[in-house]
DNA sequence: ACAGGCGAAACTTTATACAATCTTCGCCTG
DNA sequence: CAGGCGAAGATTGTATAAAGTTTCGCCTGT
């Protein structure tokens, strides 16, 4: 009686066909293959996915509010365009919560996540050779969603899924050369100070990690904004 | 041309129907009228505001969303019921975020705010003396939300509404005495800190602020969950 | 008397149809 | 020939109806 079969917590990302959208449309504009601007019609993507618009929508108002969608009133939902000052934004939560959530991440360690970050800095080692740069920008993003998720604290995670995927958007805008990816060096530099649980190490190299790629961006007046994507589209 | 007419940022609260609805059931609940664990029905919901299911259900989405309403596959939309795990979670979250909110807050400050704050504290004051708990729970909330406006921060405003959200429910459910909402004179001293551009101070007024609260919670096992709702709802 | 299963009712989920709105293209006018 | 007006087309917003699932009551069998 106490303890109820229910599942308690059911799984963020259930295999729902909503989710399915869901996530097909994010990996798309994380990966750049959808640039900002573009527009996203209902019954463009109900045929991509077999599904009807009542589901597409539902995915649609999710993807809005986690802010990488825009949806305009009787117009549609468009892929965000952030502007400097939402990055500049972005990147200020980043720099206040990622350095707490790799301090947890710290107290967090054990061998099957130390494999699991292995493999992962593996992986990006790996898409970085190819010169495969849709996978290098997801695999970078997924590394920071992997420490939040080794933190345990599920609403760190919530708040910085929010934040890396409008980070890729930012990214894709206002990169200055094409640099390959954030460094993976970085990266294994954060894994070694995880390992070696010096959660101090830990913060200060996250954020210098964070100071760098923001560093590398060209954030400008507001007014820059479409020079700048006419620049991307190839225009 | 490079400047469209076009609105770029739309109110985040616009007055649209499902808005209605969303900000009516946010209410009710920070209000504590639907009680945690209450069964939140379409046709219910639609009745009362007049709209038509497919509007409630988006309203309910958005809720779910922000971490208020659990929904549940095939069974329906209900009030959330943090666990003390998520009471943590939340109240760990604001000690992170809030100090750098008001910090950001002190640089802000005008006329035109103080006066704001200063009327906000009023009403606290009187909805107090009034002893109207409702108000006054709802006024603790909004106290809150004020400064993260006054940041201009975005997300961190964002991020912020969904953490009181959760707080409200937390307070109810975990609340040792029925103490009078959370001190009000804590929030005169943090507008004093405002006043005066003292960051430092603001930071750690907001900072023993949420200790205090947090103080003043039951979080024990889960399992006394069970119990401590139906004390709350008195049977 | 009680445990187990069957069945109907209520609800959510999904799909489809209708209405309102915006965009676009053509045409007319100055 | 440029600019503006207007109607047709397309797209989104909303409502309603069909389909699937869960839940609760009741009945039967032991």
């Amino acid at each position: 009686m106490a303890a109820k079969p229910r599942p308690k917590s059911d799984a963020p990302d259930a295999s729902d066909r909503v989710s399915r959208i869901r996530e097909g449309v994010t990996a798309a504009i994380l990966e750049h293959r959808l640039l900002p601007g573009t527009k996203l019609g209902e019954d463009e993507i109900g045929e991509i996915y077999g599904a009807s618009r009542t589901l597409v929508r539902t995915a649609l108002q999710q993807l809005a509010h986690e802010g990488i969608v825009n949806i305009e009133k009787n117009r549609g939902a468009f892929v965000a365009r952030p502007t400097p000052a939402d990055a500049r934004e972005v990147f200020e939560a980043r720099r206040l919560i990622e350095p707490t959530i790799v301090d947890r991440a710290c107290e967090a360690v054990s061998p099957a996540w130390l494999d699991r970050l292995q493999r992962h800095l593996a992986e990006e080692r790996e898409a970085e050779l190819r010169g495969d740069a849709r996978a290098s920008v997801r695999l970078s993003g997924e590394f920071h969603r992997l420490i939040a998720e080794m933190s345990g604290h599920s609403i760190y995670l919530g708040f910085l899924k929010e934040l890396i995927a409008r980070s890729s958007l930012i990214i894709l805008l206002y990169r200055r050369h094409d640099t390959p990816a954030c460094g993976t060096d970085h990266h294994a530099g954060i894994v070694a100070a995880i390992r070696k649980r010096d959660r101090e190490a830990a913060r200060g190299q996250m954020l210098s990690h964070l100071d760098e790629i923001e560093a590398e961006l060209f954030l400008k007046d507001p007014a820059a904004d479409e020079l700048r994507l006419a620049d991307v589209l190839g225009a």
